[in-house]
DNA sequence: CCACTATTACCCACTTGCCCCCACTTTTTA
DNA sequence: TAAAAAGTGGGGGCAAGTGGGTAATAGTGG
């Protein structure tokens, strides 16, 4: 599926030009229809329109008694918003979407499997530093990648 | 079903527009009724008729000496107002439930699946603000999301 | 029972913002 | 170096949003 990061850069009209590269197969496999919705991390997500429908499903199918399940609900699917790339290859992330993420001129778009993630240039780096060193598990928990040998 | 959300604005009469991508469906497949209600978290919700007949009748039928259960039973019923869509695709929310959800002229209408949600814009906000980096579990409750994958 | 007022419903007109498309610039490859 | 592909910018038409005027209805008081 999707890997990879670019670094990218909104226009003054907020639009984002994919790399060539995965043009190709979100045109043909998903006829160029994707959603945007938004990340607890602080990014957005881009998904092709059918996977994203699956993950929707389980959202909404969710009992939710609980309030952080509605805000989680509320956040996921209240953001979710359906895209098409124009003629050029470039999808328009409404005004809503770019605050919430923070985006600006320069924005990283990075392919995590089944999606994109896309952050605020800075945040990424960020995220990097941050990473480097800090992997080893803290108070005890265990960590879910503790069987993986890179 | 319903996705997404949007900034809107009441005018002067305390009408709300709903955006033109949600008209056709309401329109075509619920023939433009709807029902206005009170959400415990301070909210409105708005349903097709339809789907709120049917949680209507289960909240009715639910056995309720314990007084939860009544006083949910009174607010969900109490405040069910049917509204239909003008020309416009506009509707009118009254007093009460604007009062209720403390509705000025910024407003957010957010579409989670079944329903959309109505909500002051500052409140809609603080909402985002206070969700973000804030799903690690805390106290050891098991999330009831936590198996979603995203 | 009627008159008066306040609220709602319906309709029309104006304005705004979005979306589609085209054109130009820059980079790549043969 | 030329030609093609990719990146970038922007303008104009039209749908959607917004506001208000007027008619209809309901609610209230005499």
């Amino acid at each position: 599926m999707f890997r990879g990061g670019s670094s990218v850069k909104l226009d003054a009209k907020g639009r984002l030009a994919l790399p060539t590269r995965y043009r190709g197969l979100i045109t043909e496999r998903f006829d160029g229809r994707l959603v945007l919705t938004v990340h607890v991390d602080g990014c957005l997500l881009l998904y092709p329109q059918p996977e994203w429908e699956d993950i929707e499903l389980q959202l909404i199918r969710t009992p939710n008694q609980d309030r952080r399940t509605r805000d989680m609900q509320r956040m996921l699917v209240g953001y979710a918003t359906e895209v098409e790339m124009d003629g050029n290859g470039r999808i328009l992330i409404a005004p809503r979407l770019r605050d919430f993420a923070g985006l600006e001129k320069g924005v990283s778009l990075v392919g995590v499997g089944k999606k994109f993630e896309i952050w605020n240039e800075e945040t990424w780096e960020h995220i990097g530093s941050g990473w480097m060193g800090a992997h080893e598990e803290k108070d005890g928990a265990p960590h879910p990648l503790e069987t993986l040998t890179l």
